[in-house]
DNA sequence: ATAAATAGACCGACGGTCGGTTTGTTTCAA
DNA sequence: TTGAAACAAACCGACCGTCGGTCTATTTAT
């Protein structure tokens, strides 16, 4: 092969960038390490030159991952003309505007996110969207409990449970893609719907905001979504 | 090796024994089907004459232990003296009681199945509780609905969001053991008390019943479980 | 000169397959 | 009633292909 030599900076984000493509169009443990270099035009060597294992490339993948997702969010949480719970609906406002226009790739995501083999793929993703989330989350509720917009004991507490909250959606969200797909659109749309709604409640209820303060999902979301 | 055979229950639970035991001392992705096979004393060829694959040797695994927990929780659930409230602080009460009875071992079995190497066998375990846990939780909070001593809509979501929000005591549990294992023993004792309590929290504002409803620890708990 | 980066042949372990053997049960003619 | 032939299920273990990972040699940049 041409031996052809980049700056490690630039090799390792292509090895990721193949990685993150190949685990998720055939799944983690269905790429192997020969995929992975053969797509990225690199040796084996190379390879274990940058990354001591299979293990640290899919760490690698998920923490630029959650560093994207903190970019994103950090301009929101440190915005001073909104209060917690402003903060808090605008994220889900975010979060369904990059639903509606990532509606393909998402559903991609998902699909392949919750296949058996690639719980290894989910659990890193998890853990290290978790571990950037919770403190941005956890500074937020205190702020709000300081000036009174809502309730939130023990911070850091609230927002690990919050976030875990948002795992029971992402499920719902895949069982709902399943159901469209296999021609039920109206109950897919239903159900997505409903859950959104009680998720809304349940956070609402947990920070002791008042009913219909948080706007989790918007009339026609569901459908919107699933449609796209 | 000497031929010997059994009826196919019986060789296929000691399998899923050993698998069971193996997986937990050595962790799933350390634990090879010879290792499996030279413990239970059988070939390989049986092995695969009563699983498909590994993977489906974990799939048993989960899915005995969800049925046996099942069988340890039905009579709860059964149980017409109680009312749905009166049902959950009975589950914290019995969960305590047997995190105390079974502290060596669960220590252990934390310890295991939050490893790297485990995501597998958690994951596995976690989907076969929720798939039967999911359907009693429900249908308590639904006659706990009816009868006004708490407030749920979607009772299907709300039991699951509840589930879900138990992984997070479970989270630091394990981060508690780690916490005293490094000889911070008042640390993890405060750290999981302060979260247990304020798990109660979430589950009685989600419910909205009043506060001090629902007793998921009692003093000194999380001190003498961690001391146990 | 030397250290980092790259190449790719190579290795051992692993999950899984396969052809064949043993054991127990059913069938049926004598 | 018996017993042998036929069959199916349980079981054995050598073997295979693949995969993650190692190692030595070579090239490149400083």
């Amino acid at each position: 092969m041409v031996r052809t030599k980049k700056s490690p900076e630039v090799r390792s984000n292509e090895l990721i960038d193949c990685a993150e493509r190949l685990f998720f169009q055939h799944g983690y443990e269905n790429t192997t390490v020969n995929d992975v270099i053969r797509e990225a035009k690199v040796s084996k060597g190379a390879f274990y030159h940058y990354f001591v294992s299979k293990e640290a490339l899919l760490e690698a993948v998920a923490t630029r991952m959650a560093e994207r997702n903190l970019k994103e969010l950090q301009p929101l949480f440190e915005d001073p003309s909104l209060d917690a719970v402003g903060q808090l609906n605008a994220l889900f406002a975010g979060s369904r505007r990059l639903k509606l226009d990532m509606a393909p790739q998402l559903k991609n995501t998902f699909n392949a996110l919750f296949k058996p083999e690639n719980v290894a793929l989910y659990h890193r993703i998890d853990e290290a969207l978790m571990a950037v989330s919770v403190p941005l989350v956890a500074e937020m509720l205190r702020r709000g409990h300081a000036d009174g917009t809502l309730d939130a004991p023990d911070p850091e507490a609230s927002a690990l449970m919050l976030l875990q909250l948002r795992l029971s959606v992402a499920k719902v969200m895949h069982k709902a893609l399943q159901r469209q797909e296999a021609g039920d659109l109206d109950g897919a749309a239903a159900m997505l719907d409903g859950w959104m709604r009680t998720y809304g409640t349940a956070i609402e209820r947990f920070l002791k905001l008042p009913d219909g303060t948080i706007e989790v999902t918007e009339p026609g979301f569901a459908r919107t979504f699933l449609e796209a």
